[in-house]
DNA sequence: CCATATGTTAAAAG
DNA sequence: ACTTTTAACATATG
């Protein structure tokens, strides 16, 4: 699931349901996860410790921690990477999940049971001395954990690059525009299906080359990337996107009808529309 | 067995 | 040297 919007949710989940409780033990023990630290690695670095804030670019999260009582910040911070599948669950001390965030009517703090999952796809725990936890469980098991992450080659974040910085780092290469969309350094946060979603709603074709963009196209597919993002945000997911629901053998354009077209472009399985998007 | 999957990244190619 | 593409990563599912 996890792109900007999923990893927005998980980190009001965080930040809602997380700071402040103070960890009692760590089960760092998934190797591949939290590569490079060794088992107890991060353990050490965080017990008798609170997480103080909660932080996102991209799709990197990243929580501050601190000694109980201590000043926010001051203790390592601790990396969280979702990947291709990873979700966060945060609960109480009596095992119910608690969801933050602004999407499906702006509750925050909100009670809510967990769908399917499996133990075993735990990865990473933290439990908190009033017995709840924050888990990240992971079916693929594509995500990270690490502590003090080097976040420098992240672009700007998606959802607050401004136009001119944006159409100077996407509206140039030779590349096809949704490679540049989906790599990190140009921007972050852009995956896979927003980047399609982004490029239905703009009507650019995800072959055309990044520097043929004119200055009119750039300010309408960033438009399109903020409003997709922000309605990804509040609506629960990128896959509610307008023309995600529509990718798929034989899936038409939600607009005109067209048989929506499928190829790899950027390394990834791409639908657009072959009518209205140029 | 084959193909597919919402991500990242090292290595190869251009 | 810089940009772009491909393959590999670990795992589950149809």
């Amino acid at each position: 699931m996890p792109e900007l919007p999923e990893v927005e949710s998980a980190r009001a989940t965080v930040e809602a349901g997380a700071l402040g409780r103070r960890i009692a033990a760590v089960d760092d023990t998934d190797t591949w996860e939290c590569r490079p630290h060794a088992p107890g690695d991060i353990e050490h670095a965080l017990v008798g410790r609170v997480l103080t804030g909660a932080f996102r670019r991209g799709k990197s999260m990243w929580c501050e921690t601190s000694d109980v009582g201590g000043e926010d910040g001051s203790g390592p911070v601790l990396g969280i990477h979702l990947g291709m599948s990873g979700r966060i669950v945060v609960t109480d001390g009596e095992g119910r999940s608690i969801e933050g965030g602004d999407w499906l009517g702006g509750r925050y703090g909100r009670v809510a049971d967990q769908p399917d999952r499996k133990p075993e796809w735990d990865r990473f725990t933290l439990r908190f001395a009033d017995g709840g936890e924050l888990r990240l469980f992971d079916k693929r098991r594509l995500g990270r954990v690490r502590l003090d992450p080097d976040l420098s080659a992240l672009g700007p974040d998606a959802q607050q690059v401004e136009l001119a910085e944006f159409s100077a780092r996407v509206g140039r290469g030779t590349a096809p525009v949704k490679a540049r969309l989906l790599d990190q350094s140009v921007v972050a946060g852009v995956g896979n299906l927003l980047a399609d979603e982004t490029l239905w709603q703009a009507r650019i074709s995800p072959r055309r080359p990044a520097g043929s963009l004119a200055p009119d196209d750039l300010a309408v597919l960033h438009a399109a990337l903020r409003a997709a993002t922000e309605a990804a945000i509040t609506h629960g997911g990128v896959h509610t996107g307008e023309v995600i629901e529509h990718r798929g053998a034989g899936g038409h354009c939600p607009r005109c009808g067209a048989e929506l077209s499928r190829a790899t472009v950027g390394g990834r399985t791409t639908f657009w529309c072959p009518e209205e998007q140029r």
